[in-house]
DNA sequence: GCTTGGCACTCTCCCCTGGAGAGTGCTAAA
DNA sequence: TTTAGCACTCTCCAGGGGAGAGTGCCAAGC
């Protein structure tokens, strides 16, 4: 379909658009593409380019400058991805292993993205879909008969509610409640606990001791609801602000609504986790009014070989898709390593937050 | 120092400049203030106001707009708070009520006050400074010789840490490892817990029970950086790109960019925690940079009757100050309301997070 | 048949100009 | 002290024209 020659200049065209951001004319290409080619060749060449609909021209007498098709045949077929410097994949590495708390490692990766590329970083931590399994509970008394729940379950994930009880319970009592749970429930899901319960109270009726009554409410209360809801981290987005063809505030503004809403941008990073390996949204392609101005570079990352989110970045259509699909790659690597277990040798961690 | 009639006129002139966003001329004044007054005599008033710092005109033949000082009088002398609808506060009440949860509380408010004045809402929650009491610990078990420490102190607060341990432990063992310490150290300051484990670990030498070992680096990894960061959250930044004199993207950057820095924000909403009721800073009287565009209207809010932390609200200096300085002290109110454990009968509530 | 030089054409950008509109400051009269 | 009048200043906008950049097309060349 395209003759090499058509290649060359379109790769030229868009690498030259991309570091200028201005329209690009056919005397610049013809000495830029290393052909020996004059502005005129170039220019017929521009004309089949422009019927094919790869590249546009803002009016009659600017260069060209690339379409969203045009970038996706570059970012298909043209585009050679730039490995990064050994040096600042070890400085990358460095900074995300020395960080173990899951949820600053998320900011931080963030952040990271949102630095190395000068672009708004994103990284997605999405709810788990399968229900752990209950491991061990523990009841605190606070004062004024409230009770803390403390819930762990079998991934080291820390719930913890406060209830407010009846009447004071006493030490002996809550220890009492927390043995019984964990001799009875361990290992078992927290669905299974749930209905587990539900059946005891109802069986149970007021003749069994008060104190299951009050533990099976407890628990109840702390495993209820416990819908954790998705977690999105977007960092950086100021850079965007820099951005001379984004200029347009109101633009910006309904990117900024789409980062505050989440909603669309969780869609889309979700869509992205299942396909393996690096995934890129060429403006109107994501199927979002907000991000039609916009391109998406994305990667899921995974913990001991599952995975569980997806990282990326956002910046204009006109973004150096060469460094930053490689960045992302690296850093969804990077991030996986980190949040693998075999990377967690006597170190503190946080499990909750 | 000021008489009566230009008073009025600079009220007048300030109210019109903040509903029209233009430079308000004498003819218009005149008409505007109901005083009875030609344009003339209008205009040697603004020349006193002017030459008094309170009003300027951007060029030699616009109107007159305030400057911060004009502002600042205007704000300290001349308005009029609008009390709110009894039914808007009603809705207000009813929403923050209806949240259990203090995190989500904080943000549901920070949006709902970049919803009412269509500007940014702001809520920070800081870090307490006094450390709180030990209450309870637990070790529980997971897989691989990690073991998570789950500490309580006194206040409710739930923190969690995973720990490598140098070799299986039973859960009989962890069981008294932790008894041990909810015994000795029921009650006592983290720093005393801090104090007195490192003492004990050099007396133990070896010959020890290794359990006390364990606990105490358990203990110590619990209690070691527990600096849990100040908590700002933010809302509807976006609103702000709707502002037009703030079309100037640089300037909405600069903002943006203090946002995620947090680090000037909250050393302003921390001053303005000291101070009790409504706090304003007019542009540049934040004495930063980034805000030099912007007022800011804060309230410290208290839960318990104890204050705990600074609600508020990000916009132009030209905002409607009667509406929002009502908006933020209600808001104050309500979440202190909403926050204090009287509201809490009989719900469900999370303690961290 | 592809490539190239030439040329007319088109469009943007920028600067300049001039008129309309808004509002001021000053002065002199009420 | 207030007011009317008037000259003055400044912005804003529309229109015009020249410079610059780049195109499309045509006819000649390899």
């Amino acid at each position: 379909m395209l003759d090499t020659r058509a290649e060359i200049l379109l790769k030229t065209l868009i690498e030259r658009y991309i570091a200028e951001g201005q329209p690009v004319g056919s005397r610049t290409l013809a000495r830029q593409a290393g052909l020996e080619l004059s502005p005129a060749t170039v220019r017929n060449v521009m004309a089949d380019l422009e019927d094919m609909g790869l590249v546009s021209s803002p009016h009659t007498s600017a260069g060209r400058i690339p379409t969203e098709r045009g970038y996706r045949v570059f970012v298909d077929t043209l585009l050679k991805v730039k490995t990064l410097q050994f040096s600042d994949v070890y400085k990358l590495e460095q900074e995300l292993l020395s960080d173990h708390d899951p949820q600053h490692l998320i900011e931080h990766t963030s952040h990271i993205l949102s630095e190395i590329c000068k672009l708004a970083g994103i990284v997605m931590s999405p709810r788990r879909e399968d229900q752990p399994a209950f491991l061990h509970i523990d009841f605190v008394a606070l004062t004024g008969r409230r009770i803390l729940v403390i819930l762990v379950t079998r991934d080291g994930q820390v719930h913890n509610r406060i209830i407010q009880a009846d009447r004071e319970y006493s030490a002996a009592e809550l220890v009492q409640a927390a043995n019984y749970f964990n001799e009875t429930y361990a290992g078992v899901s927290l669905d299974e606990v749930k209905r587990s319960l539900l059946k005891e109270i109802q069986q149970a009726s007021d003749d069994v001791h008060r104190i299951m009554q009050l533990a099976a409410k407890m628990a109840r209360a702390a495993l209820n609801d416990e819908e954790q809801p998705d977690d999105l981290v977007v960092s950086g987005e100021s850079n965007l602000m820099d951005i001379p063809e984004l200029g347009d505030v109101r633009k910006l503004r309904k990117l900024f609504d789409a980062f505050s809403t989440k909603r669309d941008l969780l869609h889309l990073l979700d869509q992205s986790m299942r396909a393996g390996g690096v995934k890129i949204f060429i403006g109107s392609e994501s199927g979002y009014d907000a991000l039609a101005d916009y391109s998406l570079v994305t990667a899921p990352y995974s913990a001991d070989g599952r995975i569980v989110g997806t990282l990326g970045v956002i910046g204009p259509t006109r973004m150096a898709y060469e460094q930053v699909i490689s960045i992302v790659d690296i850093t969804a690597r990077l991030l996986s390593g980190a949040l693998s277990s075999s990377n967690r040798p006597n170190r503190l961690e946080s499990a909750d937050r």
